[in-house]
DNA sequence: TTGAAACATGAGTCAACATTCAGGTTCCGA
DNA sequence: TCGGAACCTGAATGTTGACTCATGTTTCAA
């Protein structure tokens, strides 16, 4: 959906008329609902074209394949996701601050969309390559930033790849806890959470003065 | 396979003769490199059967359907790593050196068992009870474990739940990407920028002498 | 030795889709 | 008003693969 890439649907350019493009939004729409609720395997065609109210001939129009429809809705939600996520982040005094407000963004952005989230994760078994690029291009920004941060001196000096991965890991996880799975817990309190222990690990805080170390 | 459960093998007990037993592990061992290699779906219940050097219909015997076969790796998945992990920590002098080694043992642990790795992923979709089940046993297990560290000031205090899921996820997400996806990374080096950042976090350290920021 | 419990087998059944296709319908510029 | 481009349709096709079952074979206790 939203104005973001054309190269995964069809051959062509994409709907040349309004119709078409009012169309093919319905078709993503009702696949997201419909992956995301019942999973690939167990979504048949003919229930997306029935939820999205056209004929089962005319998802054909608009995609190759049921993987097609599924990797266009994976590519979809990355960019939403990042979008999502700079923009939360984008007026961040700090990197430390920045990592508290991206996780609690991301915790939000996975409840209001818990379909795609779905989706993102079971393309690690239906599309392999679509998820290895969602993770990749996610991964190489975040990298960026912890490694200018780093130059900065705003936080720690490590290896970045390994971070990353690690950060990543833990929002996702928290995601399927408490976004999917648990959507009554308090999105603050996780968040805060999650992101001190991010930033200050578990290591027993030195009390505000005396001993600092062995 | 191993001495574990063996209440999700068909109705009964389990196999009553020595034969019998020899094909059950014949079964599971075939089972867990199918899905593995090829996933739940793409893996069909003859492959599995002729892998293990039986008849289709053997399968049958020792197994309801193809749902239970795997529900049956995925616990089985679970007890042994769970063994693996009590054991590579069983004399940590503290919590935090438990981390360290647990991280290290766990990458090392997917890496050795990558099929089965990957089923209990894919349980989240497959048999997402057997998935919740697999990682509420285990987070239950390493609440305890962080909240009598903290009580002996091992670790700081804080939200375990959250932070247990926090660990889970950069664990699974590092065991995704130095285990399964890239075997060749330093095991070593990678659990211990592993365990650094989830031991201090990415705040700054206060330098032993001079330059703290700006 | 024997019979019955345990185990083994694979051809055949059957339902579930993904995809195709031949034939419409709608839209719009000339 | 016409022609063709864009779009729509759903019955029919073909494949795939889980699961059944009727019929063996093996094991072993009595």
């Amino acid at each position: 959906m939203s104005q973001h890439s054309g190269s995964e649907v069809a051959e062509k350019t994409g709907p040349k008329t309004e119709r078409g493009r009012r169309t093919l939004r319905k078709l993503l729409d009702a696949a997201g609902e419909e992956f995301g609720a019942r999973g690939y395997h167990e979504t048949a065609i003919s229930s997306i074209t029935q939820r999205a109210g056209v004929g089962l001939g005319t998802f054909y129009v608009y995609f190759k394949s049921k993987e097609e429809v599924f990797r266009a809705l994976v590519a979809d939600m990355g960019a939403r996701t990042r979008h999502a996520l700079s923009e939360s982040v984008k007026d961040a005094p700090n990197r430390l601050e920045a990592e508290r407000l991206g996780i609690r963004a991301y915790l939000e952005f996975v409840r209001t969309h818990k379909s795609l989230y779905r989706v993102v994760m079971e393309a690690q078994f239906v599309a392999p390559e679509s998820y290895a690029e969602y993770y990749r291009v996610f991964a190489e920004a975040y990298r960026q930033g912890l490694a200018q941060a780093a130059k900065r001196g705003e936080i720690s000096e490590g290896n970045d790849d390994v971070r990353v991965w690690a950060l990543m890991g833990a929002s996702t996880f928290l995601g399927l806890r408490y976004g999917v799975w648990d959507d009554d817990a308090d999105v603050g309190a996780v968040s805060q959470a999650a992101s001190d222990l991010m930033i200050n690990g578990l290591a027993p805080r030195p009390k505000k003065n005396g001993d600092a170390s062995s």
